[in-house]
DNA sequence: AAAAAAGTGTTATAATATAACATATCACTT
DNA sequence: AAGTGATATGTTATATTATAACACTTTTTT
């Protein structure tokens, strides 16, 4: 069965639309409070909801924000090389769309003999 | 007093030392574990020395790893916009030196009206 | 020397994330 | 429609990463 055309579960169907409302990234906290009306009760069925989001391109994990959020872009299928720009004083968040990014990096791996 | 050119203290430069003398980016408790035999004893003494070293661009930390590495880079006296290569099956760690980078952010923040 | 700034040591606790296990549901094949 | 394998669920407990708060010390600047 395909990964990206998946029926979502009712888990993970209640996470995303938390972050599809979202203005900002939530953290996984936070989605566990703002969904226990829906039953959702302990911090592994957010990080679980999440994974399986994540991997098919419907989320995407902040890293240094420990945050999570939806992915606006409707081709953005993926979960491979995505940027943000985030203001250090008032926290906006916004995803860089260019595509030219991953094969800047594939350049610099290949400089560096990196495999 | 400038900070790019400040003393380390004890506790700052052993925490430097680990960190130079391992190949990998290492763990902020694994840093504590290896520097208890000179004087380490809490979390909060190696984050504290973390923070320091990556004020003055030291080190970095990679956020998606939640690990830290010391900067070979002599001039990398600076925090700002580095990047990593990661091999996902091995783990290993390439730091990116190219300074393209950052002007390449500076351009999308523009295009996308980010300040 | 006095004041200001930076660092230390310590205990406790917050915040983020995963392990382990038993059970349930989905979705495809026969 | 029954069996099978993969995926998801619910739950408890615990691991991992990071910070709060406070009293004290050392270093630097005036």
């Amino acid at each position: 069965m395909s990964n990206t055309s998946s029926k979502l579960t009712n888990n993970q169907q209640t996470v995303l639309n938390l972050l599809e409302k979202s203005k900002e990234p939530l953290k996984a906290y936070a989605i566990l409070y703002d969904t226990q009306k829906k039953g959702i009760k302990a911090p592994l069925q957010v990080y679980r909801a999440l994974d399986k989001l994540i991997e098919i391109g419907k989320v995407h994990k902040i890293e240094s924000k420990n945050s999570y959020m939806a992915c606006e872009h409707k081709k953005c299928n993926s979960s491979t090389s995505t940027s943000f720009l985030i203001c250090e004083t008032c926290d906006q968040v916004s995803e860089l769309t260019q595509k030219n990014l991953p094969s800047y990096f594939a350049k610099q791996s290949e400089q560096a003999d990196f495999k």
